[in-house]
DNA sequence: CTCCAGGTTCCGG
DNA sequence: CCGGAACATGGA
């Protein structure tokens, strides 16, 4: 409630200026983003394709090229949209980057309160501390999952690897800033690939799992939208129905791309924490 | 050169 | 239902 009252705030919109930068006249969109940690968002293990250039990063967020840096407690973009070469918001007015940003970064979402909310717990305390700023996105749900299935058994470098190969053979190439990037390719385009190009991208045995249910989802069998208004233990199930996808993968992804706060995925870290702190054997 | 990494699936007790 | 093993690839 005090979010849409917010957006149509007119005092609030105004505060969304559009800027003149001052070099090439580039336009930026300013976002507000109060309890928000770029950098630590970004490098969380969320998503596995943006990459640092001048302050900021650029990446895509579905067919947009972005560039954001924060400065305090806002945020400025650019966004490049696929038919755009040039610099800058072109095809994209201010308010629309906005809502593309905000939207993605979940900067909506109450953090102070989530924080607040928190079990008075030294550890969880620690863990809300050092992790202030972090923020739970809201992805795009093909390429959410499709990177996820190609997570596993892999390090994080690894999987950030295999989301830049992916891109880079089967991707949309933009420009933001003078720099290359590339979308991730939708469901469509990876189901018309051979498990034998798709192995070209470093994901070993996990190509045939990304293949089927590249497949599966491009036929509408799987229709990851339609999912939306399933509840949590249903939509689990359809998609640990999906090859490759287990209790782990199937929590990322309704944690990252379907907003549901309360999927708790636990890889092994997270059960070595678990055991460590709150299930050692006692004494 | 060996070890292991943000799991899933299949198989045998 | 539960523990084990196979599965590819690359960096430490």
């Amino acid at each position: 409630l005090e979010h849409s009252l917010e957006i149509r705030n007119p005092n609030f919109v105004a505060f969304l200026v559009i800027v003149f930068g001052e070099q090439n006249m580039m336009r930026f969109a300013e976002i507000p983003a109060p309890d928000f940690d770029l950098e630590k968002t970004l490098s969380s293990g969320q998503v596995f394709h943006w990459e640092k250039a001048d302050a900021g990063f650029v990446g895509v967020i579905g067919d947009h090229a972005i560039y954001v840096e924060q400065q305090g407690e806002l945020l400025r973009a650019s966004v490049a949209s696929a038919s755009s070469r040039c610099f800058g918001n072109h095809g994209h007015d201010a308010h629309a980057t906005m809502q593309l940003v905000r939207n993605y970064f979940a900067l909506d979402h109450p953090l102070a309160e989530i924080c607040a909310s928190l079990p008075d717990d030294p550890m969880m305390q620690a863990a809300s501390e050092s992790c202030r700023g972090l923020r739970i996105m809201r992805q795009p749900k093909w390429e959410c999952l499709a990177t996820f299935i190609c997570s596993s058994m892999k390090q994080v470098a690894h999987i950030r690897q295999i989301s830049g190969a992916l891109r880079e053979r089967f991707g949309t190439r933009l420009q933001v800033r003078g720099q290359d990037v590339r979308t991730f390719p939708p469901a469509d385009c990876l189901a018309a690939a051979t498990e034998k190009e798709l192995r070209k991208c470093a994901l070993g045995y996990r190509a045939g799992n990304l293949l089927k249910t590249a497949q599966l989802v491009s036929s509408g069998a799987g229709d990851l939208e339609s999912w939306i208004p399933l509840p949590d233990n249903e939509l689990c199930a359809r998609l640990c129905s999906l090859p490759g996808v287990g209790a782990k993968v199937a929590n990322c992804v309704m944690l990252f791309a379907y907003e549901r706060l309360r999927a708790f995925p636990i890889d092994v870290w997270i059960e070595r924490v678990l055991r460590q702190h709150y299930f050692a054997p006692r004494v």
